[in-house]
DNA sequence: AGCTAAACGGACGGGGGCGTCCACTAGTGT
DNA sequence: ACACTAGTGGACGCCCCCGTCCGTTTAGCT
């Protein structure tokens, strides 16, 4: 398990960014990124910048000081849900029976994102210069692909599940729109439930149509 | 079946909008359809007017006199697909079995929906002035409702189905997207399937969590 | 308390979409 | 052939967002 490593890490990257700022920046800084959580989620990426900076009570300068782009800022805003997402499926293993810790991914993750409307855009997004971000969601990725592997071989989890299967199910998620939060994650929920039926192992199956490759890049993994 | 009186209306109407018009006004309206049908699907509702206006070879005035919002012009450009809804409808309400009638009504709206990115948001857009369209969904989504009841009656599809899951579907399906068109569609085959999957009745089902009321209004039937 | 450099935010120019106006063009009916 | 009017599209003003510059403020250190 290296995820205490990598967390370390992160910690010493941000301490090496905020650790020369004078105290008032840091503070600024901290309530830039506490806006754009807020308003991300609540509005997705399609914020403009400006309505952040409004929110934080800045400058428009002093945000694209701190943040030059708003992948920056996003990836900074989401560090918290990306984290929560390593924590939920490194759960979802540690479960004895890997159908029942499958299922309980499938249904932590789909609220995480139904609450967070931004997150899915982030998490989906692939942006260049996001690399411990593409890395934490490839390791997501993978532990919930082994997941996948032991759910199947345990013979509850359908064979011919494919880890695009989880992305698929993600955007599709992503699609659920409602007047409230409230509403979004309810739907969400039920959304899950019936997601989860339909990747359940069962006598009268019929067999599913080929996959959908719907990130860009390489085949995310063999298996699941 | 009212059917065929309702578009005998709708010929009514449309033959009064243009029947007045000059020749070259006429034409000029056909392309900017055209124009809209394209790109619409293409992009979705998203697309400045004059993007389509570009496209159609007409100045702005012309597009903004012919169709004053984008609501009209988007409810006349998908007339062709709102009428196809209907006849896929009718289609599994004719078919003997009503859960194949159910599954390939599934199938093949998801699949229409699929093809164009901007029908799924005008069909849940539910805009004020759209009479003619927001008849023609409800009279589609009623004709579901009855599939449904049929498809439960035969102890084929899961009782705690609700018409807002369909809904639900449609908008998960609408959240699909793919590098290319083929690949969306790919993927929205994929994901009927899953759903068939899922409201299938089932020996080991569990029972769903509650419905999510997903769009605004009354409630879309008593049933289903 | 005073100095200095870091940090701030208002203001600016650029770009794009929106909806409308008006001088010109071209079908239509005699 | 001609007049007449429906029809056209370029151009305008408005608003919003973007990213940057620069004069002013303020934290941190002596």
């Amino acid at each position: 398990m290296d995820a205490p490593v990598r967390l370390a890490k992160v910690r010493t990257v941000n301490d090496r960014l905020t650790h020369k700022l004078r105290s008032d920046a840091l503070d600024n800084r901290e309530r830039i990124l506490e806006a754009a959580r807020a308003v991300f989620a609540a509005e997705g990426l399609n914020v403009p910048m400006r309505e952040i900076a409004r929110r934080a009570g800045v400058g428009p300068a002093t945000l694209y000081r701190r943040f030059p782009t708003k992948e920056t800022l996003a990836t900074e805003a989401f560090a918290d849900q990306m984290r929560a997402c390593e924590v939920i499926v490194t759960g979802g293993l540690d479960e004895p029976d890997p159908w029942r810790g499958f299922c309980h991914v499938i249904e932590r993750i789909c609220e995480l994102h139904a609450r967070d409307r931004g997150f899915t855009a982030a998490f989906m997004a692939t942006f260049p210069g996001a690399i411990d971000f593409a890395a934490s969601r490839g390791r997501t990725l993978e532990a919930i692909s082994e997941l996948a592997r032991r759910a199947k071989a345990a013979g509850r989890l359908r064979a011919d599940f494919v880890l695009d299967d989880l992305v698929l199910v993600l955007m599709a998620n992503n699609g659920l729109q409602a007047a409230s939060p409230a509403g979004r994650v309810a739907a969400s929920r039920r959304f899950a439930a019936l997601t989860i039926q339909a990747l359940r192992a069962a006598p009268g199956a019929t067999p599913l149509p080929p996959p959908a490759r719907l990130l860009p890049g390489r085949p995310l993994s063999p298996t699941a």
